[in-house]
DNA sequence: CATGAATGAGATTTCATTCAT
DNA sequence: CATGAATGAAATCTCATTCAT
């Protein structure tokens, strides 16, 4: 049954993403994975034929689930700041996420493949911040002076190094400075 | 004689460094460290007992590479744009060291002895910031309203992941805006 | 198939066993333990994760083959003679055993897992004697003053270090003596 | 100054014995001799060009400590008594003498030149044990019928192995009953 | 003699992958 | 599909020994 088969490869998938944000791509081993999800390590090779596999199956999840924090919000304001806020409640409750992510796009510099992944979600991420930059100042939230372009790509560095290399504390602190920056605070 | 002594290790970790840079923690190899500068294997373990004792000596390498990048400048505000474009040089030269660096960060999750070198430089960073930024506002360059602690925790978040996961395009479109946020254009 | 995987395993120690023999603890090497078998040195690992578990599986195997000396005899003094002439008859045999057996010893006083199997190897033969004796003493066989701990004692002092240090000849001779001087022989 | 070099050859013995005795000739590494010496472990080579011709120096050295615990008395009696209490005494103060003799008697399997001269040793002992004996004889302290070879190989095995395998109060009891059986007691 | 540096040979251990059952 | 067994390739680390200084 193909639905048997996909539920084995995303426990598979999961079990992997949580190996990788804890030890990291180096501290990956197919059999601790396939342990985790009471498997053979031999079975495991039927879904995933190699570890790159895996691997790549992993980072894509992994974008995906990100790509997901969807805004809700009628004004291109309200869309932003609710974009912020839905990340920041992902940092407290799924921090796991984001250190894959971060070791998914070291990781990519070196895996073609892997770069591909990474790179469409970073792109569609730009777009989707250009896109609400430019109808907030359409509609006169921001300044016709703003840079969209720059401010997507400020937005998403600031966010992709929070969580990492940063106490949570210094994160909040970004975050709230990012919203400063971008005035959403009132 | 001790200098020769110190120049082969400061060899070995030069060697260890663009290696993680290009492959990562995870595709560190002693063997090619030693190759790399024309040793054989076992006479690395002469200079570095493990391989953990090199990745040790690597890191501290970077952070303190890192650190270096020390400001020119009369006034707050030429420090930081100095500061700043002293770090965008140091992006184009040596990418490696923002990659390695970004690598130190990761594993510093999982590894405490690590951990504690990245962190004393973070809250260096962190410092060095504040400070200028509090002199700023003492001279009249920022307003009083500043939160100094909270800027400097962007900053560092926003320079910590350009370069990663970003196009050295966007990276300089981030950067750019952070200066224009930070009011050092002109 | 249990029944497969323990003969592996057993053959494993079977050859572990004799080549501590010939070479001592010294001179073990996993690869030639496997070669034997005709295994790769590999696989050894999938039986017996370290070469601290070998070696203790090993000096398990000794120990109870030597335990299985069991005597035959309705009398304590049959059984006695019978207990000494079974084990000359192993040392003609199997030396190895013996060889293996001093090696575990020494071993045991640095490795505290081995030294469990040991001594409990050796209490238990301890006591065997001192029941073969005090029974003998009860049935008339040997002199109410006899000191059975202590005669025990010297038993297995004297058959621990035959077959050491001790040529066949001067080993056949102590024995010999043993005998007497428990009044065995006739 | 062939007094100094012997010194430090004797003090590298002393070393390497001791370690032998801790570590077992498995554990023996030059550089740990040699850093117990306070010598540079490429200095050691000077006195001992190889590991193994350190090995022979020790068990030679082992081996003659052991064969100086000269007896003193006047009949044969007292000295065979005064030489197992030498021995016992031995045993309380240097253990370490036995557990390197029995490490030196394994590894005399193995090696023909450390066989030789621990064959040597032996061979003495035996003849000094039996020519106590015989004068023993002569003067009417044991019985004619005694059979001297045999009494001596049963001594030697005994004591061979006491302090190896067997707990102190068992060593005790074996050397007292050794003792009774030889009626040196009274 | 003393020493730090260097090396070759080898030992244990790990791990992804394959395969027969 | 599931699984234990097997393996090749490699990685880290050890250590006696040599050598230039």
């Amino acid at each position: 049954m193909t639905s048997k088969n996909e539920d084995r490869s995303q426990t598979l998938i999961l079990a992997a993403y949580h190996t990788i944000a804890e030890k990291g791509f180096e501290g990956l081993r197919l059999r601790e994975v396939a342990d985790r999800v009471g498997l053979n390590h031999a079975t495991l090779h039927h879904y995933f034929p190699t570890k790159e596999a895996l691997v790549q199956a992993v980072v894509l999840y992994v974008t995906q689930r990100f790509a997901q924090t969807v805004p809700i919000g009628e004004t291109p304001v309200e869309q932003l700041r609710s974009h912020l806020h839905l990340i920041q409640q992902l940092m407290q409750e799924e921090p796991a996420l984001f250190i894959a992510l971060n070791e998914a796009k070291l990781r990519a510099q070196r895996d073609p493949i892997i770069r591909i992944t990474v790179q469409k979600q970073a792109e569609a991420w730009h777009e989707f911040l250009v896109n609400i930059l430019r109808e907030g100042i359409k509609q006169g939230n921001w300044s016709e002076s703003l840079d969209v372009e720059a401010v997507a790509s400020a937005i998403i560095a600031l966010i992709n190094s929070t969580n990492i290399g940063l106490s949570s504390k210094r994160t909040k602190q970004a975050m709230q400075q990012l919203e400063r920056w971008l005035e959403l605070n009132d």
